[in-house]
RNA sequence: GGUGGCGUGGCCGAGAGGCGAGGCAACGGCCUGCAAAGCCGUGUACGCGGGUUCAAAUCCCGCCGCCACCUCCA
């Protein structure tokens, strides 16, 4: 069985036959740096990274090209608003969008442009949908002419002579038709502008995407992924653009659903973002990667804590096991190159399945189980198996705890390395021998001074039929 | 007005014609000084009403409810 996945322009699952045979190239709509990203922004990027790990794992050399819009209205609002140069603003908020796709342990993309690096490649998009008859400029702004293409509203359904015409085109009789788009606007007073044939002016939003894609993955490329609200317009006319220019443009659209809070869509207006900075106050960052990934990318998540906290207890149970595995098997046999290629044939037909993350989950889950009794048995080489299969299963999901970025962040770690973890691990040794005294002398209340003191602490012992283990406690 | 989606047990969440995914919670048992973890066991769920079929959560028809998109959106 090979790769299926939901192709929207398609409206069904197809398999996934890429461009070259073993690469994959694929182009995400990055984020506008305007404001510090919340969960649904996140849930977008995990996605991605799930679909490049998997193709990874299948064998796949893949071309990530991740964008990063850096330049449009709500930019210079923003700028405007907080008192300071719009490209002050986008660096930052930049740097958040960075942090938060490191801290969620999305893998950096082949490459990451941004809008304004690309306006050499935009002009010259422009040059060859004007001599086509597919644009035309008018004082300064450039748009394009949805007439000129006959395909549009494919990707979304829309038929144009039913859509409702764009709030601001009304008195704007620049337009020839209120449907056609923007692919540049005449430079304003005190705006940011770069100059082209038509005057100064600054990029449209769409334009940028099909130049970018063009250059970084070429006329053709595989997959073209994003939220679900980006099928329309952003990516009909992303659509509309490359291919009145003469490319075929992606072959296959992915697209991930949002998160929801209250049943509605999180979003800045309704004032109920989440910030990533501010969920991984509460959770750890893997927990919430986790939560993230266990629904299927194309069903919307309903956020709340209480779920995300029912969910990590779920994760801690995997961690669980492999961190009793560990302690269990020489060290020899926890790492090695023959791990990766060690999961069950039914966790790849599950993500082979347009990523069934929540079936692929269940085969986590279920060799957990096995795992957990095989420990119980003291049948080793079944433990083995189980633990290379959890890891190899966790690693394409992006919750491996002993890849990066976790190893150095799980506190349910029981076999971190490291010098903080061989000094605690001497002075608890300690306590836990003289635990384990006054329980041999029927003492439990001495015993159970001495596990509550650490708990106190921070650490949480645990008595196992072959000694006392014990693990950081889970913040409360 | 146009387009698309959703409704599954106490909760989360898969599945898409035929042996009840998985997790969380709950209950019983094993283990245990206790606790925790772990293991074993326990569920007659698919919005409503019709229909097709030997068989429907799954297909068809009709309703009801919720949500999103239609030039700011991940």
């Amino acid at each position: 069985m090979s790769l299926r996945l939901y192709d929207t322009a398609a409206r069904a699952v197809r398999e996934f036959v890429p461009l070259e045979p073993g690469r994959a190239s694929l182009y995400l709509c990055g984020a506008t740096v305007q404001a510090a990203p919340h969960v649904g922004h996140i849930r977008s990027g995990v996605c991605f990274d799930v679909l490049t790990r998997w193709l990874v794992a299948r064998g796949y050399a893949v071309t990530f090209c991740r964008n990063v819009t850096d330049i449009d209205d709500k930019i210079l609002a923003k700028a405007a608003l907080e008192g300071r140069p719009w490209w002050a603003v986008t660096a930052h908020y930049e740097r958040e969008f960075a942090w938060a796709y490191d801290v969620l342990g999305c893998l950096p993309p082949t490459v990451e442009p941004r809008a304004t690096g690309h306006v050499p490649e935009m002009i010259e998009l422009m040059d060859t949908l004007i001599a086509g008859g597919h644009a035309y400029p008018v004082d300064g702004d450039v748009y394009f002419d949805v007439s000129s293409y006959p395909a549009y509203g494919a990707l979304s359904g829309q038929r144009p002579d039913q859509m409702q015409p764009a709030a601001d085109s009304e008195g704007d009789t620049r337009k020839r038709d209120p449907r056609d788009f923007a692919l540049w606007k005449a430079a304003k007073p005190g705006e940011p502008s770069w100059p082209t044939p038509w005057g100064r002016g600054r990029p449209g939003w769409h334009l940028e995407c099909s130049a970018m894609a063009g250059k970084y993955l070429g006329p053709s490329f595989d997959i073209h992924g994003g939220g679900l609200d980006l099928v329309f317009p952003h990516h009909e006319n992303e659509i509309a653009q490359s291919r009145s220019a003469g490319g075929e443009f992606a072959r296959y659209w992915v697209h991930n659903a949002w998160v929801t809070t209250s049943g509605e869509k999180m979003s800045k207006s309704l004032g109920n973002s989440l910030l990533v900075r501010e969920v991984v106050k509460r959770v750890r960052p893997v927990e919430l990667r986790y939560y993230l990934t266990a629904a299927h990318y194309r069903s919307m998540i309903e956020f709340s804590f209480e779920a995300l906290e029912e969910t990590a207890v779920g994760y801690r149970r995997i961690e669980g096991f492999l961190a009793r595995a560990r302690e269990r098997l020489a060290p020899g046999e926890v790492t090695g190159a023959d791990l990766s290629s060690a999961r069950p044939p039914e966790f790849d037909a599950a993500m082979d399945d347009d990523l069934g993350v929540p079936q692929a989950l269940a085969v986590v889950h279920e060799t957990v189980r096995q795992g957990n009794a095989a420990l119980a048995a003291g049948e080793l080489a079944a433990v083995r198996r189980a633990y290379a299969q959890v890891l190899a299963m966790t690693d394409v999901l992006g919750v491996n705890p002993y890849a990066a970025p976790w190893d150095e962040r799980s506190a349910l770690d029981g076999a971190a390395t490291g010098r903080w973890r061989t000094i605690v691990d001497d002075l608890v040794a300690a306590r836990i021998a003289e635990r384990a005294a006054a329980r041999a002398a029927k003492d439990f209340a001495a015993a159970d001074r001495i596990r509550d003191a650490l708990r106190e602490a921070g650490i949480d012992l645990v008595d196992e039929p072959d000694g006392t283990r014990w693990t950081l406690a889970e913040p409360s």
